[in-house]
DNA sequence: GAGGCTATTTAAACAGTGTTTAGATTAAGC
DNA sequence: GCTTAATCTAAACACTGTTTAAATAGCCTC
């Protein structure tokens, strides 16, 4: 029996004839992203995810070295998808740019919402951070940045002074603490709402226009009323390590 | 040997003679406390937990149930910290309504930053939530809406319509996921800086003052600019099933 | 095709975890 | 002083993640 074990890697394979698996490596990815939407982070297990894969529970190190290591390739694509639900957000927006922040931001609550296990994981505390996976995260929030930056109208090479940082700063806030106040159940408006999109947009949506709106308002420019202090703050990146 | 051992409850005391403990309940939750404080929510256990406090690994079963029913009572007490926290900034914050919510929210900040094992437990998701803890939970954000209020130059008895609500929802959100994010490490500036306090006033601040006046200015009436769907908007209240 | 090499995977064991059970010990009530 | 209830221990169970040596499969060279 030498022919290659073709597995269809379609999520589960357990009654698995060749000793070989074959494409472990992406089955275990898959197996502990199914685990983490039906179990939460919390839920999490490497023993487990090796079961489902039919795979004994030291199969897994040599692939990922560590159950952390897993868990930080996982992670990593968490924010690769992060990014295409801001992406997809910038799109749907129109040519508003009001519109097109503001469905970035539903975007980032929507994907928290829609996979809080995966959310979860990514701003988990115990998280190991690696290069690639800082890079995946970074790719996410320039996102972020540039939606801004087109809020602001601020050129794309041009660096923020500090209340343009301010700006954006607070934007990333406001969407990420809502989804973690939402996933957390402090939020009940979104917590008891079975059809969470529609509730989203009717909580959030108006939210964030009115915010953003005024944020616009204010302008891009820096203004003469901002508290002096403001100036000392330096003006580094983002969590920009690599970028 | 009858003669009640009066243990000094002062953190640890593993070398104990008598039987019974005497104050064995708050011992753990002590202990639990430090022990969230040296290696945050991940690395909480029941059996260290048990061991520092000189005890049997099944001795806490019977004061708590559960190790989850320990972790719930250190959270409620967590929440009465924030809360204390929040006044203090209130009260920092002198008579500028601005001021005494900028100060708030550097006092939500600040505690998440002071005690990241506390605050990681108290927006756990596999937290289990009973009557205490969601009531010791409403009090501190009723901190909140009492700053904004206090912005909006609203009374404490009026109801919010959904545009003010909004605002509430929003402040919350912003000095929650600031909060978040710099725990997490993706707020470069904050996660590298030991000088922690200093720092925050430097970003967040600013950040927050800034954010406020702009709020401030928009009023707490009614505005007509509001987009229609706003209006659909329950108004509900945040997370309050008790009060 | 046969042999050797390397990548995978298993089996077994270890230390650790939370929880349950039966029993021992102490404190308190009458 | 005896009974009763509250505490706590000891031991066991079913888990967990990780490490070790060994076994298997695929691949490359001859």
């Amino acid at each position: 029996m030498t022919m290659k074990k073709s597995t269809p890697a379609g999520q589960s394979a357990p009654p698995r004839d060749a000793y070989h698996h074959g494409a472990l490596r992406e089955t275990l990815i898959d197996a502990t992203e199914t685990l983490l939407a039906e179990r939460g982070v919390e839920g999490f297990s490497l023993r487990e995810v090796a079961r489902r894969s039919g795979v004994s529970p030291a199969a897994p190190a040599h692939h990922f070295g560590d159950a952390d290591g897993l868990l930080a390739v996982v992670a990593t694509q968490a924010f690769d998808q992060l990014t295409k639900a801001l992406d997809a957000g910038n799109v749907r927006g129109g040519s508003d740019p009001v519109a097109r922040l503001r469905e970035q931001g539903v975007g980032y609550v929507g994907f928290a919402m829609t996979h809080p296990g995966r959310f979860g994981l990514m701003f988990r505390s115990g998280l190991q951070k690696n290069e690639t996976l800082v890079t995946s995260a970074d790719a996410a929030f320039n996102r972020l940045e540039c939606g801004v930056r087109a809020l602001l109208e601020i050129s794309n090479d041009a660096p923020l002074d500090p209340a343009q940082w301010q700006t954006l700063l607070l934007i990333w806030s406001v969407v990420h603490g809502f989804a973690q106040l939402s996933l957390s159940g402090q939020i009940e408006q979104v917590a008891a709402s079975g059809n969470r999109n529609d509730m989203l947009r009717q909580v959030l949506a108006p939210m964030l226009d009115r915010q953003l709106r005024g944020l616009q308002q204010l302008g891009g420019k820096p203004r003469t009323r901002i508290r002096a202090s403001a100036s000392k703050v330096k003006s580094s990146r983002v969590a920009a390590r690599t970028r």
